[in-house]
DNA sequence: GGCAAGATTCAAAAGTCTCTGAAACTATGA
DNA sequence: TCATAGTTTCAGAGACTTTTGAATCTTGCC
């Protein structure tokens, strides 16, 4: 295999996983060549590398920088924007779950704590009660045990807790 | 708040949560429902309630059963099948992470393994194949947490695990 | 076998999400 | 200040996903 057709078999791969994880297939494409490219690379010459419109290419690379998983490198003396892609897996995971916590966990717990307190204590009432209870006590958890992951660094994450748990 | 006015928010809201996890907005929502009836349903019940036509409750609820997310239960006596929800939180996620895994995580192992072994070893094809390496690495790794998760039962993962990560 | 209740399938329709491209905007430097 | 290189926006086009509903199949009973 040649290194062009690794690097679009990964980029394509990259795609696919990316956008059943919240992201779409367009921002990964772009994190994922930016990745395998040794330099910086500007929104023309991304937009080249994928056959994408300049509106594209501008959105998802501002989403990417929304999530930090992409960063802006200044040239000296060139006016134009480069990019380069955050390349600690951990980080970019621990990104992903940062953003995903809070679209989607958080508007949960949310309702959750709302209709915790239907009114009525019939049979029925009450069995609904105790699965929001207990929902809610298992969201709860996951919550803070994903902020503690969150925010332990990348050594102790790869290097302890992915061993310890094996 | 009253109980129907519960129930529905609980719905649409799982239904939201569902659908940016990799399970479509009506399997999540015919969970939900299933969730908080204290008595089985028919799958004409959850049409009328869902206001959803025959194939689509059908498909969903199949592919909830393929998920081990819901389960038949025959009533005797009768012909018509009624269904009800896996209501353990920890087995629900546990569920849907096997499936994710099998559906993302391992196809982009094996694409890496794949890529690692591009030609060439000039100064862009290394680089390449630093990053590929990278990221196998620590894929193999969430691959087999995971694994020790998934297979590890819900008192000792809600109980002790969730605990000691906090 | 014949029948009906119920379950399943799938092509077409509806709906949702993403991308394009041209126009508007902004920053730089002469 | 103006010309220009570069960036952002957004309405409409297009691609992709989900839903419908009528036709088909299956099951159990007489």
């Amino acid at each position: 295999m040649t290194l062009d057709e690794g690097k679009e078999s990964f980029i394509q791969s990259w795609g696919t996983l990316g956008s059943s994880w919240g992201i779409t297939r367009t921002m990964a494409q772009i994190h994922a060549l930016l990745l395998v490219s040794p330099d910086p690379l500007s929104a023309e010459d991304i937009m080249e590398e994928l056959q994408i419109s300049r509106g594209n290419a501008n959105m998802n690379i501002r989403a990417l920088i929304d999530w930090n998983l992409v960063f802006k490198k200044l040239k000296t003396g060139e006016r134009k924007e480069y990019f380069i892609a955050e390349k600690d897996m951990w980080q970019v995971v621990r990104n992903i779950i940062i953003q995903r916590k809070k679209k989607d966990l958080e508007p949960m717990l949310k309702v959750l704590n709302e209709i915790a307190n239907v009114e009525g204590d019939d049979p029925e009432t009450e069995e609904f009660k105790k699965v929001v209870r207990d929902i809610k006590l298992f969201s709860n958890k996951a919550d803070s045990t994903l902020d503690t992951l969150v925010n332990s660094d990348s050594n102790w994450f790869v290097g302890t807790f992915m061993n310890m748990i094996k």
